[in-house]
DNA sequence: CTTTAGCGTTTACAAATGTAAACTATGTAT
DNA sequence: ATACATAGTTTACATTTGTAAACGCTAAAG
């Protein structure tokens, strides 16, 4: 699957579609036109760009449209992340954990459920293909 | 201090400024196009661009000039690296490093240097203004 | 000295992005 | 039926970004 380019303003959109699809274009806005400060058409804007991206698709719900997703959070967030991790650690994800748990606040209780987690990657370590999904 | 934007293909400039500097175009440009597969005016116009946003400063040496980071890397990072946590996670530090967990391969040794960053990390547990820098 | 190869500077241009107004169609209230 | 509000569609425009050619100055070569 080829995820197309988000934008920023464009993510704030997909995440909210995601988060509450089906929706209409008026609940978009009034959370969105708030969250990001900006104006309906403005935000009409986005969402038009990601029905042209293949990014969101609509359905006819009486008045007006109903919007849902056509790309999954998931899809998005790995190439998102990916791309991420390339230009700004050269793909170094050990870098990248060591910074960010450096300089990000995390509670007592997220650090042991993080500590699970790489418990659990060790035990298993799968190798790539083994990879779900 | 404010970071300014810096756009994808001026952070690899960025980031061969960082592990080099001093360094001159040439080297910036015959490394980079390659790298990049664009053509050296194309690297000219990232490096002048990086000098108007204030990210590079340079000073003559021979019949070039050589190029030093006026912003740190450490800082773009980080300011890179909120935005980013910011726009795709909502801030989520937790989901982001269990997604990165999830999906990338990490090493028995780098899960073993992260379990170990996170001991450190729960044993001190600084509050947010006692982090260093 | 004059020419030329290189480097830096200026200009160019299309696509993407943030931002928003103008226009149009349609359902709803007189 | 007719006008108004509303949602969707079109058009607009400045800025940023990717990409690169054109131009001009200076140092080296002839």
């Amino acid at each position: 699957m080829n995820i197309p380019k988000i934008s920023d303003a464009e993510w704030e959109v997909m995440k909210m579609v995601w988060k509450k699809s089906p929706i209409n274009s008026e609940e978009i806005i009034s959370f969105l036109s708030v969250k990001m400060n900006c104006s309906a058409p403005t935000i009409k804007t986005y969402i038009n760009r990601l029905l042209k991206k293949g990014a969101l698709g609509y359905e006819k719900s009486g008045r007006s449209y109903s919007y849902n997703p056509l790309l999954s959070e998931k899809d998005c967030i790995r190439a998102e992340s990916s791309s991420f991790l390339e230009k700004v650690y050269d793909g170094a994800i050990g870098l990248l954990f060591s910074n960010f748990i450096e300089d990000e606040d995390l509670s007592e209780k997220e650090i042991e459920k993080l500590q699970k987690l790489l418990e659990n990657k060790k035990k298993h370590h799968l190798p790539p293909e083994t990879k779900k999904k």
